[in-house]
Order: C-alpha cells, then sequence, then structure tokens
DNA sequence: CTAACGTTTGTCCAATCGGTCAAAAATGCG
DNA sequence: CGCATTTTTGACCGATTGGACAAACGTTAG
C-alpha cells in the first residue's frame, strides 16, 4: 500500500533532503524519455548518486514514478480549484486561461510528464482521473453552466471548453520544440509567452469573427 | 541515404504487402509506449511473425520509425497544404479545423506518434521540423496576414492561431483517454467529436463573450 | 570509546533488449 | 520437374536493464 522509502519510523533530514533531490532529477529523466525510456542509471546520475543508493530512497522505478504523478497531479489541478463564482465569470475565465499559461512556462517538465502518461493510455493513474480529475471537472461544469444560464457568457459545452483551455495552454510546454522551431529564433524567445497569452485572451473572448 | 528493404532490384509483391503490414503492426506499437518503449518482438508479434522475419523487411527498429514518421508527416501537413485562398477565409479556416478535427478522429495513432516524438524533444525529426513544416506554417502564416490586413479576419497572431488549432484539434487524440473519463461513458461515446466541432467552430468564430 | 543505526557503494544476477547468422522452407520459373 | 531466388525461422550474441545484497562507511547518543 505504501510505495515509500525504508520509513522505520520517522523520516530522516537526510532522507527528506534526498528524495527531493531524487524526484527533482527523476522529473527531468521521466519527462524527456518517458516511464520506458528512462532509465534508473539516468536519474541515479542526474541526482549525483550511485544506483543502489538511488534504490535506498525508492524501491523501484515505479515507485519513484508514482509518487512524482500523484504530487504533480494535486499542482497541475489547484488552478481549476481556484476558479469559483467570487468574481465576474469571464474575469475568472481570463486569470484561469493565465494561470494555465503560466504553469506551462514555469512547469513544462510536470506538463510533459503528465502529457507522456495519458498518451500512452494512462496504465499508472488511470484510477486518479477518473477518482480526482473527473469529478473536479463535473464540479466546474457545472459552475461555467450556470455562468451560460446567467447569460455572463456565450452559451456552449463547457467540458469542451476546459478542454480547449487545457490544450491550448499545455501546447506551449509539450511541444516546445515545434513552437519554438516554427516561431524561430527571433519570435521563439522569451517573448513567445506574452504573445501566446495576448492571443488566448482574443481567441477565448472574441474569436475570430471580425468586428462589425 | 535509402534506410530501405533487402531491395535487389524491385519491390516484390509480398514486400510491398508485408512491409505495409508491418508498418501498421508498427503504428500500433509506436504510438502506444513511443520509440524506446517500443520494442521489435511486440511488433513482430503484432504483426503475426517473427523477428528475424520482420528485421529481414526492415533493416532496424530505427528504419521503422523514420519510414513511419516521414509519411505520416505528410498525411499530416495535407489539410495545412490545402489552406488556401480560393473560397472565403472564415469559410477556409472553419474548413481546415473540420479537417484537422477528422483527423484526430480517424488517424489517433499517427497523432500520437507525432505527440510521443516531438513530446521527447523531437531527436528523430528536427530536421523534417525545421527544412518542412516550418516553411509551410510561414507560407499558410502570411495568407492568414493578407486576410487580416483585408479585414476579412479579426486581427491576431497568425502563428498561434496555427499552434491553437493543432492543440484543441489534436488534443481528442493524444488525450483521449482523458477525454473519454472526463466526458463519461454517456457522453464520451461516438458523440464527443460532433460535440467537439460543434464547441471548437463556435470558440473560433465567436469566442465565448455573450453576444449583446 | 563503542554500539546502534543510517547511508553508500561494488558486485552480481536474471531478464530483456536490438540485432546476426546459417540453415530450412516456400516460391517462382524455365 | 529441377534449380535459383525469396522468405521464414531457431538459435545465438553482446549490451543494457531493473533490482538484490552484503560489506563498508558515517554519524550520533550514551
Amino acid at each position: 500500500m505504501d510505495a515509500e522509502a525504508p520509513v522505520r519510523r520517522r523520516r530522516t533530514r537526510i532522507q527528506t533532503e534526498k528524495r527531493e533531490l531524487i524526484l527533482d532529477a527523476a522529473l527531468d529523466v521521466f519527462s524527456q524519455h518517458g516511464f520506458r525510456g528512462a532509465t534508473i542509471d539516468q536519474i541515479a546520475e542526474a541526482a549525483g548518486m550511485s544506483k543502489p543508493n538511488l534504490l535506498y530512497y525508492f524501491r523501484s522505478k515505479e515507485a519513484m514514478f508514482t509518487t512524482l504523478i500523484e504530487r504533480l497531479l494535486q499542482t497541475w489541478l489547484a488552478p481549476l480549484r481556484e476558479l469559483d463564482d467570487i468574481g465576474d465569470p469571464i474575469g475568472e475565465l481570463r486569470s484561469y486561461i493565465r494561470r494555465k499559461l503560466e504553469m506551462a512556462r514555469d512547469y513544462p517538465r510536470e506538463s510533459r510528464l503528465f502529457a507522456n502518461e495519458i498518451l500512452q493510455g494512462a496504465p499508472r493513474i488511470q484510477h486518479l482521473i477518473e477518482g480526482e480529475l473527473k469529478p473536479l471537472v463535473d464540479e466546474k461544469a457545472a459552475l461555467i453552466k450556470g455562468w451560460m444560464k446567467a447569460g455572463k457568457i456565450a452559451k456552449t459545452d463547457p467540458w469542451h471548453l476546459i478542454f480547449s483551455i487545457w490544450a491550448t495552454t499545455q501546447h506551449y510546454a509539450d511541444f516546445d520544440v515545434q513552437v519554438r522551431a516554427v516561431l524561430g529564433p527571433d519570435r521563439g524567445g522569451d517573448g513567445r509567452f506574452e504573445d501566446a497569452a495576448r492571443y488566448l485572451e482574443q481567441l477565448f473572448l472574441e474569436g475570430l469573427r471580425p468586428k462589425g
């Protein structure tokens, strides 16, 4: 049931630190090569320690991955959790999009790791998707539906709306190589996220139809 | 230069057939597990033949992958190639979005294989992205920019517009497991693509701002 | 100092990997 | 038929993989 470290009684200071160090290295390697493509040796080297030493802190490659992806999902869903009925609907959605785009910019490894797992059929996190993600999305979809009924935003499908926000924002993390290559060295630099933010705001709020 | 089969002189009927059979099996396996995650044994079993026999038709795992992804890119870019100045701009974009969504529906394996490769930094197709994809996108972005200047569609960033079309449509192939799980057994069935089509059309044309 | 406990590593192992090879089986052709 | 060519396979190989293990090393409390 618990896929954790030696943990006889309490967790040592060293254990806490080294586990964090390992998880960071593992995130590097897993997000770049996927679960099967990553090797324990690679992770150990990235963490600056020997393979058996790494396996002293995590009993298996699977344990590292699980720990990583469960923690990641919480971070990843946080912005959606914050979506609520306090401000005005348009503003709420606008800042949700902005926050998701910031996450793609600041935590691209997490995004890629998650994408990799879903791409391969989510064999290790199916239960999290059905048990955590779906209920949360259903709840927020209901909230959004309320805004539509009240005429605060245009009537459309709230689930697909959420999908499209995920897709467009995470695209800048998951397909980063392609985005950069297509934009070229000038436009593909640091400014690409501000350009994306401006574009996405217009897309979601106004669409492409010319005014007037 | 040519990473092909035994090919002494011409390609036999059997060679042509078996190579197609193998490529189909390889697409199954590669799209599910990525390049490193896939094994020749898996592909051989999926193709219903022995491993050495498979290696008689393709000299290596890499050769299968390369053949597959080069062919795939052509299919994948075809809809964008068709984008031109003949019809009215709004209609052109509308049908581009529709075609891309149909491809996500009909060729999800291709989409996933491509996504997998990009996710991992496109180590094997960097040259195709820079040599083929970028020029095509630049060309079409210029076309779209012309439409904006002429007031046919709203002024915005054509490159990011293309990204957002890719992201939203391919999402339904790449994140299929998640989409289905979130929509549930009722809404996640065959109708999800029609729902998506309706939603995306509204998003891209009108945005979320309520009318009036 | 020393015993107990936490940490680190060198060495090893069975399983799996991509790929080779020679020989057998099937096929095409005069 | 008989011969050449193409197709198929079992056996094998070196390299890499995830992981086990015991011995060594470090740290700390009494």
